[in-house]
Order: C-alpha cells, then sequence, then structure tokens
DNA sequence: CTATTTGCAAACCCTTTGCAAAAAT
DNA sequence: ATTTTTGCAAAGGGTTTGCAAATAG
C-alpha cells in the first residue's frame, strides 16, 4: 500500500507527521489518539499532539481513515482504504477488523429496498465477551 | 410502553427528570444532549444540565437508551428497548430508525461462524446521501 | 513562490465532580 | 429510615484555534 499517492489522489501534502499517522494506522492495532500520538513521538520526537489531531481530522474528512467509536467513550482510529466491520472485545477492548462478503452485499440490498434509499456508506459494530487475545 | 416498569425494572428511581428523557427519547426524534436539555426544561424548568447529563448516563449504562454517534461529532440519544438500527442522512441529518429482521439475524449468524464467536450487541449505522425530509 | 502544515500555548467547550438539600422507596 | 438523585458551581480533560515559522509541491 502506497500512502504517497493515497495522499497525493485527495491532494493532501505528504507531510512526514501525516504519512506516519497512515503508517501506524496501517498497522491495524486501532490505537486511541492518545497512543497514536505516543507512537508517532517515537519517530518524531518534536511532533505536537495539536498536529496529530489536526491529521486525523484531515484524514478522516476525506474518508481515508475512520473514528471507531467505543462504549466507554474514548474513540480509536483505523485506516480505511477498505471498507470493513469491527468486532469490539468487551473484556479487553480488542477491535478485530472483518471485510464485507456477498453475505453482506446481499443484507445491505434488502435493507435499501426497505427503506427505499441508497446506502452510502455503514458503519458496523459487533460486540463480543471475549475473544482470543483474553484468554 | 410503561417507563415506570421499565425503572422499576433496573431498580432506578423514577424521578420526573429521568421519565422525562424517557419520555422525550420514546418520541423517537433522536435529539442531541443539548436539544434533550431544552426540552426537559419546557416542562421541568429548574433541571440542571448535569441531571441530563447523570441521567443520561445512568440509563445507558443500563441499556436502556443508546448514544448514537455522528460524523459530525455530536451524539444523539435514542431509546433502546427494542434492538434497531439507525440509517442517516448525510444532508439534513435526520436519523431513522429500522427494526431488525429475519434477514439480519442470518447475516448475524453467518458473522458469527466466520469470527468464531458469539456476538452480544451490534451498532449499526448506514447513511444515505438524502432522505424524505430534505426534499 | 505559494499554499499548506507544523508547533506552541491559550482558549474553548463539553462533561464530570463534590456536596448539601431534596426526593424516592 | 435509608439510599438515590438533584441542582449548583467549580473543576476537569480532551479538542480546537490563532499565529508565526517551517515545509511541501
Amino acid at each position: 500500500m502506497d500512502y504517497l499517492s493515497v495522499l497525493k489522489k485527495y491532494e493532501l501534502k505528504a507531510t512526514p507527521q501525516r504519512l506516519a499517522v497512515l503508517q501506524i494506522l496501517g498497522q491495524r492495532k486501532h490505537p486511541s489518539m492518545e497512543e497514536l500520538y505516543e507512537k508517532i513521538k517515537q519517530d518524531h520526537p518534536s511532533v505536537s499532539l495539536a498536529t496529530v489531531y489536526k491529521n486525523v481530522n484531515t484524514l478522516k474528512e476525506n474518508g481515508i481513515i475512520i473514528e471507531v467509536n467505543m462504549h466507554d467513550g474514548k474513540s480509536r482510529f483505523d485506516l480505511f482504504l477498505e471498507e470493513h466491520l469491527h468486532v469490539i472485545c468487551k473484556t479487553c477492548g480488542n477491535i478485530k477488523d472483518v471485510l464485507y462478503d456477498k453475505d453482506w452485499k446481499l443484507y445491505q440490498k434488502h435493507l435499501e429496498k426497505n427503506i427505499k434509499n441508497s446506502i452510502t456508506s455503514m458503519d458496523i459494530v459487533a460486540h463480543v465477551e471475549q475473544c482470543e487475545k483474553c484468554l
């Protein structure tokens, strides 16, 4: 995955701080804002929290990344170059990405018929009591 | 729907302010915190914003109401006595409730098989470009 | 060269907290 | 009578803003 071309596509400048955001979110660890900031600081010690906020907002507005709202209030962030849903473990807070498949698309069509409107995008979060990482 | 019994079931005291929260959310208008506060003030002029916050949190913790996160940051609230998904209009911000049907349950089973885990609950939001209320 | 982005610190705003009085059971 | 809830005001904490300097294209 080439983040430079992604940024070019959206006419966003490729600063090291912005690339760092994409790189870290590309690891699919779904960090919170604070975790993201701490990780970026490892390679860019002088980065400011405000810059991380600004980049996250810009990338979110362009649909390149997504915010995953947790029930505890702190949201987490994820690269969203491919549509997918999230499975969140209630016990350890781990988030797993699951790609959509044809079964999902069938349901989406059904839903569109039901509401008589076409769906632009969906946010889907499944909650599970425990996951393999908790045990 | 009898809010007194709902509160009794969860061992929560039935104060007028708390009942007002349920009553207003029961209108399915999906107000924001500020809108909810303003509406409660119409009948209970002396209510404080802190009380509304406390009640919303308590009801949320008990799963009686749900917070719907909007992409613009301000969340909205909804009575959640029956599981349902939300359709949000990108143009006017209106939220529509859609009850789950057997098609949905089929997909959920499929997803459970996929992730090898049982799902406790799901948060589902579909976004549409425009709705009947915008036109 | 021009427009965007960065970093800093202050400002902002939404949400929570502490506590005494009031209300619910 | 006991426990929860209310209302107020203050504190808290995460997010945004303004601006000059630095950087990207």
